[in-house]
DNA sequence: AGTTTCCTACGAACTATTTCGTATCCAAAG
DNA sequence: CTTTGGATACGAAATAGTTCGTAGGAAACT
């Protein structure tokens, strides 16, 4: 294994929003959509992401004359790893308070709390099938996965 | 009204974090805890502390010899204020993906499913109360028989 | 009274991140 | 061939946050 791939800063999360919503792009795009959303230099966006290349985030064709960047970690994945911290930082590592929170906190569509409600029968489910999967075998343990 | 608190930093974080969960403390007090989790000087505790005083996220009382801090933003409002930001810098906005992942992402224990299922349910009620303006009654036919 | 101990205040260094100016390159247009 | 426009590279300033050393004061101890 060469090396994880850092936790991406604010802009570089930016950044990665606009290559997985709209897959590999050039500097220059990646600046017009920036752009819409704040006041944004051209060579700002392209440091940022000279760096994120560096740091491993991004890899680069840089064939013809404009490089093309995509994102080179997953967008599931990296979220999964701010999620992590957030809610330790914030919530003192309770996942339930974030999301009860997050339920109370704003508007919840019907459509939505359906989703929900399926997520929450199939994790059920699982709980039923296979409890607590390759854990040693503890009476009742929140194993923090490390 | 004078003027909102700002953002906490991660460090300010922290520091919220003790306070709100021991109640008023003096820096002494808060610098032990945090030393509990990772390696931090006395007079960084303190100066952080100053600061968060400044920017109106802590009051003390001077009175003794040693001052007593105390939050003076709530931590569901703070949590709520974080959420937001979090929400919309790492899932594009959407509060639904976030505690999708939240709750696929890790173990949650049957009594936290239960607390969910009982926060949907208040939800649905209220909506059916008082349906959200502009929402056209949509089919939602998947109460599942839990 | 002298000394030790605990406390606050505050400047300043250090780190990380963001921002942008400027140099330079290269291809296409004139 | 020269100009022009768009592109990359890179240094360095600006900003934000964290960390701690040092100074000074007041209570506690002997």
């Amino acid at each position: 294994m060469p090396k994880p791939p850092p936790k991406p800063t604010d802009a570089e999360l930016e950044i990665l929003q606009v290559l997985w919503q709209h897959g590999p792009a050039t500097v220059r795009l990646v600046n017009e959509q920036l752009s819409e959303r704040r006041e944004i230099g051209y060579t700002t966006t392209l440091k940022i992401m000279q760096l994120m290349l560096e740091k491993g985030l991004v890899q680069r064709d840089d064939e013809g004359r404009s490089h093309v960047y995509r994102a080179a970690v997953r967008e599931h994945d990296t979220q999964g790893l701010l999620l992590d911290r957030f809610v330790e930082a914030t919530f003192g590592g309770s996942a339930l308070k974030l999301v009860l929170q997050a339920l109370g906190h704003r508007r919840t569509s019907p459509d939505e709390l359906a989703q929900i409600r399926r997520l929450l029968n199939d994790i059920e489910i699982q709980n039923a099938t296979a409890p607590t999967p390759a854990t040693p075998a503890k009476a009742d343990d929140n194993a923090p996965s490390a």
